[in-house]
Parts: C-alpha cells; structure tokens; sequence
DNA sequence: ACCTGAACACCGTTCAAGT
DNA sequence: ACCTGAACACCGTTCAAGT
C-alpha cells in the first residue's frame, strides 16, 4: 500500500505541515512548552498566553487538552519527577537510600529550580508522585516503622524537600529580577547586602546576630540543605525500632 | 485655643472629613487593610487595587507608601510577625523555649494563613523577624553550639515553620475555591477522595500505599506538625555539644 | 508631599462560531 | 473533536497632572 500511514516518509523529503490541517496540539506537547518556558524564564514567565504563543496559537487553544492552569501546573510537576531514578529498595539500609533519594530529588529541582512552587499541598495523584510515595513509605515500612509513623515520617521529608526547593526558586526569581545572570555574583551581592545590614544594627538589641554576622552567612544553598536533611534522618533514626 | 488640633471634639460631633482635604492614607493603614483582606479572603484575594478600593481611592495612590506589591507582602509578614511573644531566653531550657517558640509561630500562621506566602527567601529585615532570629539564635549559641552551626539549624528551624505554614495556607485557598466552608468538611471530603484514589491502585505496583492508605491519612495538620517538630529538635539535640 | 485618572501591557477563562 | 477570535473581568505599575 503505496503511501500507507504505516510507511514513513522517506528522509529526504523534508516534513511539511498539511495545508489543511489545524495545529497539532496534544497535551504531552503543552506540557513540554510550559516545562521549557519554567525553566527558560522562570514561574512569572509561564502564562498559558505565553505557551500558546510559543504554539503559534491563540491561549483558547489550549483548554482542549487541560482544564485550567492548575492541572498543566501539575503534570509539569510529575514530568519532573519522572527524572528522578529510584534504586531497588533494601530496607537494611533505608538510612542510605532515603538520603540518595533526597539528594537525587534536590538535584531535580535544582535542574527546573520553579516547579517546586507547583508541588505543595497536590494530592499526590501523578503517576510520579505515586512512585516517590511508593518507594519511601514501603523502605520505611520495611524497615520495620508502623505504618502510621512512616506516613507522617514521609510526610515531613517531603515537606522538607519541597520547601527548600520552593525557597531555592524564589532566590532564582530574586536573581532575575535584579538583572544579574550568575548565581555567584547573584550570591555575593545577597551576603553582602546581609552583613551591612547586620553590622548597623543597635549592639544591645540584637547582640548575638551582630557579634555572629560571618557565621550567619556561612553555608551555602548545598550546606543548608543537607544539614537539614540530616537533622531529619537522625530524627527518623531514633524513632526507628530496634531490629 | 479654641479649636487646636490637641483637643479633641466632642464626642457628639459627628467626625466629617474636611471637605477640602484628600484621603489620609498612611503605611500602617493600607498594611492593615492588606491584612484583612489577606484574612478574610485569602492570598489570591489580596491585589493593590482591592486594597485601594477599601480605602476608597485608586490604586496608583497606593504607590505613595508602599514601593511596590512585593514590598507591602513583607510589611503585612512583619506586622503578623508583631503577634509573636517570646519568652525571656533561658539557654539551659534551650529545647523546651525552641519548642514553644515553634508551637507560638504556628499559631499565628494558623491565625493568618496565607501571610506564610509572603515569607519565603526574604532576607529577614523586618524589626519582628530580627527579633525572632535574635531569639532563637542566641539560645543555641548560648546553649553552647558553635555560631555556625547555630545558624544552620536556625535557618532550617524558620524554613520548617514557614514550609508548613505555606502549605497549610495552599489548602485553606482549595477549600475556599471548592466552595466549602468549614475546616471539618474540607479536610474530610480531602481525606475521602485520597482513601478512594489509593484504594484504586494497581497492587503489583504499589503495595504499600494500598495496603495501608488508612495509616497514610492518619494525623491532622497539627500531629503533622508536631511530628516534623520533634524529629527537627532531636537532631539538634543530638549535636549539641555535650555539657 | 501627597493624591489622582487614565493609560499601558499584561493576566486566566469563557463562549459562540468555525472546520 | 479540536481549534479559533473576540470578549470579559481582572492584574501591577507608570506618568503627567493636579493640589
């Protein structure tokens, strides 16, 4: 069947759109736009407008294939996680990988830094969303936490590492909207900016922030995060019962 | 002097306004104003048009006292941060004072839901926020911990409180949108909709999640809290330095 | 110094009409 | 079924003009 839909086109002829034909939207397209645009241009720059133009179609155009802005906030945010690579879980060491798995889940979001504000308070219902959910709840379980524990336990390190993401996404923000374009300078202006501030403050109001101003800007974005992710794996570690 | 400006009418003088002068707009005014809109109607609700249009003027007025939205945010945070009482700092107690302290800054984020959206990645300047790192800095550095690490723990101790807050603050807007009114209702057609979704799922993939979905809802939002809390100060404990 | 109306350059979503 | 143009009801901010 000569010119059969099964029968690609031979390479040679380059692809052209049929005359007739509307726009190819489908939501897995949609999707990616938006995911390009987030991480291109940061959350402010994502309006459904702005990916219907990058569409070369009108913001109308889009609703066929998502219900509101919301839900395409949504499965931007589980096509993220289906970045993140989960080992096969081994309950003797649940320590290990639940800290490999935060650590992979911040690396993510520092990767699409903004799609950490379209993930708090969502019913995980995304099929990504289920697999993270999946594999921590049952490590913990396996390694032997009741259930109900492991669900709040859960709950937290999700909280924790979605917040830190979320905190990361609005220095982003920060930084694009001053006009600077490298994190470095971005973060040297940011501790500056701290330590005269800190530094002019009345002695005997605030003495331990004055006295203390090199060590409140010690640490940066990594340091902070994993100090709070042990804090949080210590904590589950005490609570876990002795095998 | 008859009729000089410290002496007040008299109380049955109806107050009129001056026929010639214009509004009497102030900062602390149109924070108040901010805040109650962001109370009774929530984060999304609060735009510098609505707060201009309760002070009956337009919002380029605005632009007088306040720089700018993101500007007013912060005020309306500082000002929600007044209604923090801090205790007499007693570094023997650290533990106890720094889970008071949380326990307090819950309580008023609970008060003021949606303020927590307005907290995130400022650099603390405002007069109650200095006040609150003050606090819980030189606890634990009195308490013995190096500086530094004081303000590892600090930094995330605020990023917990604020983290959940946020998120607290993202569920109170859907219950609004979904039209519900009181908590209860929410929270259990919320808790309805996860049982019925996780009942549904395929077990060969997700086995713990089905097999336990009512341990997964069990907990409110301030077992929750409360949960992350504790987990957040033993790791804090356990690094103190031994006295 | 403070306030204003009008305008600019945007939003998300709906709806009747087209193919 | 999918796509579209036009419209609706909003935004934050600026600016020249008023007092």
């Amino acid at each position: 069947m000569v010119g059969s839909k099964d029968v690609p086109a031979p390479p040679w002829r380059k692809p052209r759109r049929p005359p007739q034909a509307k726009r190819q939207l489908s939501q897995e397209l949609i999707v990616e736009t938006g995911l390009r645009i987030l991480d291109a241009e940061g959350f402010d720059a994502l309006s459904m407008r702005r990916v219907a133009q990058e569409l070369d179609t009108g913001p109308a155009s889009l609703y066929a294939h998502v219900s509101a802005k919301e839900e395409l906030l949504e499965l931007i945010y589980d096509r993220v996680l289906s970045e993140v690579r989960l080992p096969e879980p081994d309950p003797s060491r649940w320590k290990e990988q639940l800290r490999d798995y935060a650590q992979e889940m911040h690396r993510v979001f520092r990767d699409h830094a903004d799609v950490a504000r379209a993930a708090l308070a969502n019913i995980p219902t995304g099929e990504n969303s289920l697999r993270m959910g999946e594999f921590t709840y049952g490590l913990l379980i396996e390694a032997g936490m009741p259930p109900g524990e492991a669900s709040l336990a859960m709950d937290r390190l999700t909280l924790y590492l979605v917040g830190d993401a979320y905190e990361g996404s609005l220095h982003w923000a920060r930084m694009r909207a001053s006009g600077m374009s490298s994190p470095q300078e971005y973060f040297e202006a940011f501790v500056a900016q701290i330590v005269a501030y800190y530094r002019a403050l009345p002695v005997e109001r605030f003495p331990h922030l004055r006295d203390h101003v090199n060590d409140l800007i010690a640490g940066d974005g990594e340091d902070r995060f994993t100090y709070g992710l042990e804090l949080l794996l210590d904590g589950i570690e005490a609570r876990m019962p002795k095998t």
